[in-house]
DNA sequence: AGATATTTGTTCGTATGTATT
DNA sequence: TAATACATACGAACAAATATC
């Protein structure tokens, strides 16, 4: 009875046992917080040695599926995916296709005024709170630079606090994705390093009306005031990505993150274990 | 030297050698089809066993960042993550959030006709016969129950061919998720098994008119048409939903899906209330 | 077509680290 | 502190796949 699945390139057994966990899993309605059986247990009902179960195990981890902890009552537990977590993975997803400025509001233009509208008149005293907390930080124009980048950063922060209160999980992921996209786009950064006083006015001035809206549960209302700050938003940026393209059209050095272990494989190792017996 | 680092959980060298990778393949600027060193060289450079190595590249096989071949000439190779992959880890986070047929047609709403819109004037003659090819399997009633649910999915496929015309990545992506997530979604399937002429009908007409308008390339129109459709199928699955939920309040054996190894070993799974045997 | 070399895939035995009791 | 239970890591050997000659 060996379906020999015609096309199917012979299926690695490490993948194979990875997906019977997670068939294991969602059979037996397992949740965050409970315990998968611990190795021993897997390399006896599966019949793989130790290396496999762990490789799939692995597999797993890496999907945010399970996280693993020694010790007594220790093993593999069923976690709850994160959010960033998720956002994580749909990142590489994006890395060979990078989305553009625009690309970024298309999409938040036609998601974010829904997303206000379905959070109207579910939010408290100190969900309010929050938010004029966020805009005290850009309620007035920067001294700095580094203040001038803050501020852009605040306001996109302003976003996520309302995506928070959003009872819809898919839009609220969807929201959440591309606010996060602009706060680590490069040419976002470099967008925000440069003085733009009427950008920052002008978002202020949209999310004090958006506030209003949302203090008196009006959704329609709040909706509109986000199409058109959106709207607005792109056509600043775009408009000022266009003019960084022009005036520097050199590909600036990325910001060098911290060098990691990875410089090892180019020559030098900070010589952890000498294997030599 | 009491605790070293509190609040740090003491990362396995599992993950940093992922992470090391993963920084090794940024920096280097690997694209997809380039080769990571072997195994060998990787054990070396990074003294770190076989073992430790692999589940790292399992982990990154898992986010679909690689995949690995066995050979001369073979090794580990970077991937460039498709769409159904980063869908497939989507899904792990809303496994415990399952979106409702509410939330899912929220988003639907939104972005759908702005997908349309994007498209406008991009297809050739090859994509509109695609997409009356697609139309030809609903554009009539439909004899068996059988028939019925294949004309639903059908429809559907014709919103991911859309897609696939999208030049926006992160809309198409977005476009896509609930598409699957309604071909998947289990009330969906339960919807989709009754008769409901209604349905079939309209969505078809709409479909007709949405051709028409991007033919003409009209994006407006072929907006606005996709909108109403939209909110149509919204309001008729909505209602449909609610009209099930009556009938019958009991939760059907899920399809199961076909046997996996774990199935022949389901004598020496562990029940899942086992507490601390 | 068949032999061979290369590279990943799998297993086993053992030792170490870590958290619970 | 010691004993225990569990994951983590190492290394050597062997198996399987596949490109090349």
């Amino acid at each position: 009875m060996s379906t020999p699945t015609p096309t199917a390139p012979r299926r690695k057994r490490t993948e194979v046992i990875a997906e019977a966990l997670k068939d294991y899993i969602a059979e037996q309605g397992l949740v965050p917080g409970d315990r998968l059986p611990q190795e021993q247990h897997l390399i006896d009902a599966l019949g793989a040695s130790k290396g496999t179960i762990r490789e799939a195990l692995r597999a797993l981890e890496a999907q945010g599926l399970i996280h693993t902890r020694t010790g007594p009552k220790g093993g593999a537990f069923i976690a709850e995916v994160s959010a960033d977590r998720s956002m994580e993975l749909l990142g590489n997803y994006f890395f060979f296709r990078p989305p553009t400025i625009h690309d970024i509001y298309e999409v938040r233009k036609q998601l974010e005024p829904a997303l206000v509208a379905s959070i109207a008149g579910l939010l408290d005293a100190e969900a309010f709170d929050g938010l004029e907390k966020v805009m005290a930080y850009y309620d007035h124009p920067p001294a700095t630079l580094e203040e001038e980048r803050t501020q852009r950063i605040k306001e996109l922060e302003f976003h996520l606090l309302l995506v928070e209160h959003c009872p819809n999980p898919l839009l609220a992921l969807m929201c959440r994705y591309p606010i996060r996209l602009l706060m680590s786009h490069t040419v976002c950064l470099r967008i925000y390093q440069h003085p733009y006083p009427e950008l920052r006015q002008r978002g202020h001035d949209y999310q004090q009306q958006l506030i209003a809206a949302l203090r008196d549960g009006d959704a329609d209302r709040a909706s509109r005031v986000m199409a058109e700050h959106m709207c607005a938003a792109q056509a600043l940026m775009e408009e000022r990505e266009a003019m960084l393209e022009k005036s520097f059209f050199k590909a600036a050095g990325a910001a060098s993150s911290p060098s990691r272990e990875y410089l090892a494989l180019q020559g030098h190792w900070p010589g952890k274990t000498t294997p030599t017996g």
